[in-house]
DNA sequence: AAGTGGTCTAGACCACCGT
DNA sequence: CGGTGGTCTAGACCACTTC
């Protein structure tokens, strides 16, 4: 048995507009999602399909497609082939993103701050300069800050940038994001990779983070790339599993 | 100083074939892949541009960005507007999908076996009778595994599936994978959701795993979701960390 | 047989980047 | 300025699912 279609309401898609910058897939996927996250679209409905939308919208079939894919590619929606499409269940889990977690916990209303403890120029580890296409001796930033949560330290980063990054003032660090701050210098950080473990506290890390002897922390290995594909950012990072996790949504494609 | 534009070499393109089942844009996506792969197409060079491709291939250029889409959503390339498309440099690693661990290991010449420690219909928890949207107090297919690889416990797995799926019999989950069973059963595992932390080893899991007491693990909440949208799977999984981690391979969109 | 998403074409105009 | 990717159109045919 068919899950019964649900017409979309027209109210959701009133502010269409052809003139201003936001392209219209997205306004049409911002909309949908939007209907979904309010409960308009229940979780297991069965949308109309591509064709018929398009029509009443008076927008071409590609664009719908562009539109419902974008969702899809979130973990939203569901296409199947001779069937249709329909609303994922359960709830939404905003995937771990290129955001900092500044941004994460602002979100979240917590207050977050940080303390550097090195800030310095060194010779780059070969692993890092593999990373940066450098020679091995050459220069890099090395950076190794505690991170807070409403004054409770969570975490402890440490990255190895390019030197170019190394006139940022170790006082910027403390109240703005390491992303953040890349950004407005004109970096990109368009792709990462990380290797997320485990493993006990090393000693400092323990002080640092306010653990007990043994007490496990969550490891990240993470490399960014900016837009033309150099990485930009070598980053070790420890969390403290009580405080922090990692949430990954993944779609078959 | 913009980076020389390399012309793609015809050779890769050599077997493209209209006929056949496999989508064009898929063709072409491979063999590119397979092209950086290679080392064909060096980190960090400058594609051609869609539209010439496209010509030099008689394809439109809808579908040669298409292919090259594919490749930017698994972080191998970057586009820039008004600049071009680039090679990503760094190694590949492989995301984190949806596929199983006897995969996983299976590529890595490992040989994956299990051990089934719980294999019975209970009433279902509340937060898997929520999950599958059933009633509470209604029943569930509780399942709970050792994994080893080359003889070494490295993860316990553990698995609340539909009422449904019951009818397996132990023996087939110790050298198959739940999802190949569930696939081979209809089911479709099409979007999955997880939380990754970390904690210390409790009793049963340092036994079972041949821990030292007070041991970190790396620990996964999982809910899994087919092809109609609705909850199939809910798992609580468990790591050694020294055998086992997270690839991760985020794109900026 | 009817309806769905999957793929593909051959154009078009735009915003953005580099020189 | 010329070249690039970003967006959009208006169709077409196909494979697949469901009835």
């Amino acid at each position: 048995m068919l899950q019964a279609q649900m017409v979309l309401p027209d109210g959701i898609f009133s502010d269409i507009s052809r003139s201003g910058p936001v392209p219209l897939y997205f306004q049409i996927s911002s909309r949908i999602e939007g209907a979904i996250h309010s409960g308009e679209l229940p979780a297991g409905v069965r949308l109309e399909n591509e064709v018929t939308i398009g029509k009443r919208l008076g927008l071409s079939r590609p664009t719908i497609r562009h539109a419902i894919q974008a969702l899809v590619d979130k973990g939203l929606l569901v296409k199947n082939p001779g069937v249709g499409t329909q609303v994922v269940h359960g709830k939404i889990t905003r995937n771990t993103a290129l955001t900092s977690l500044f941004d994460d916990m602002q979100r979240q209303g917590k207050q977050p701050t940080s303390r550097v403890l090195t800030h310095q120029v060194v010779e780059a580890p070969q692993a890092v300069a593999e990373a940066f296409g450098i020679e091995t001796g050459s220069t890099v930033f090395h950076l190794r800050r505690v991170r807070f949560a409403d004054g409770v330290p969570f975490a402890i980063l440490e990255n190895h940038l390019p030197v170019a990054f190394a006139d940022l003032a170790p006082e910027q660090f403390e109240n703005d994001s390491l992303h953040r701050l890349m950004c407005l210098r004109g970096a990109s950080m368009r792709v990462s990779k990380q290797t997320i473990g485990a493993r006990t506290a090393g000693s400092d890390e323990v002080e640092l983070l306010g653990l007990n002897p043994g007490a496990p922390v969550l490891a990240a290995h993470r490399t960014v790339y900016d837009n033309s594909g150099k990485a930009v950012d070598v980053g070790r990072h420890c969390y403290r599993p009580d405080l922090y996790s990692f949430d990954i949504t993944l779609v078959d494609k």
